[in-house]
DNA sequence: AACCAGGAATGTA
DNA sequence: TACATTCATGGT
């Protein structure tokens, strides 16, 4: 069945936020990596200030994380939140690099997206979300991350069951969309860009008039009353 | 001053 | 399977 609605929704969050410019490129892997593991439960503002602490004390490689005592990475990325549950994580990601792939990053990361991921599922502190964000934002492929805000804002469209799994929800947008990893990657963004805004008072519903083009969306947040205009028909999961 | 931010592991029934 | 708890910074 071919079904449009995410791609409008797609050009109407882009249309509204603009391009959202997450990791443009220029930096490592391993960084891109370490940066969706800090992020777990924690502003990105919080998980930047964490990796450049790193990057000051030249632990942002594979090899340095498994070097370092774990007490010292704790300390490093204090302001991400559970630090030192976090520092376990990357120090695990860091060892099986080192284990199954002498190190090897790029090997590691160049195999087909479900071998890579079903790999990645294996290691300590990293679930479905985090594994999908490496697949699209460190490996580059067409993975789409399911976050709380993708499955809320759904879930208020009336599109989706709230009780669909990671699995079903991933599938809607991988199945309705093209493969394209710059898609995903801005997509996803766009999702957390629109739930992180409460557009009530500003700035995207904020023009003061009454046909604000996000205006069913914006009813998709915050208040837990579903979207104007939604029927009941149409749900998946 | 509670609440949340680009979750996952572990434990219990 | 489903739900609760732990982790423990910084901004609002």
């Amino acid at each position: 069945m071919t079904d449009e609605r995410l791609r409008d929704l797609f050009e109407r969050l882009l249309a509204a936020y603009g391009p959202q410019g997450w990791w443009p490129g220029g930096r490592a892997p391993f960084e891109v990596i370490v940066g969706a593991i800090l992020t777990q439960r924690c502003s990105w503002k919080n998980a930047a200030r964490a990796i450049e602490n790193l990057r000051t004390e030249q632990m942002l490689s594979p090899n340095a994380v498994c070097d370092a005592p774990v007490g010292r990475i704790a300390v490093c990325i204090r302001p991400a939140v559970f630090y030192n549950a976090k520092a376990k994580k990357l120090r695990a990601f860091a060892e099986h690099v080192r284990d199954g792939w002498r190190g090897d990053l790029d090997a590691f990361l160049d195999r087909p997206p479900e071998t890579l991921r079903r790999d990645l599922l294996t290691i300590h502190g990293i679930g479905e979300e985090t594994a999908d964000a490496i697949l699209l934002y460190a490996a580059g492929k067409p993975s789409f991350v399911i976050d709380a805000y993708a499955r809320r804002l759904l879930e208020r469209l009336g599109w989706i069951d709230g009780r669909a799994s990671y699995a079903t929800l991933r599938r809607l947008f991988m199945e309705q969309l093209p493969l394209d990893a710059a898609l995903f990657n801005e997509y996803h963004a766009l999702i957390v860009q629109h739930g992180k805004t409460r557009c009530r008072p500003r700035p995207v519903c904020g023009d003061g008039s009454d046909r604000c083009p996000l205006a069913d969306l914006c009813l998709a947040i915050g208040s837990g009353e579903r979207a104007a205009g939604v029927r009941s028909g149409g749900r998946v999961g």
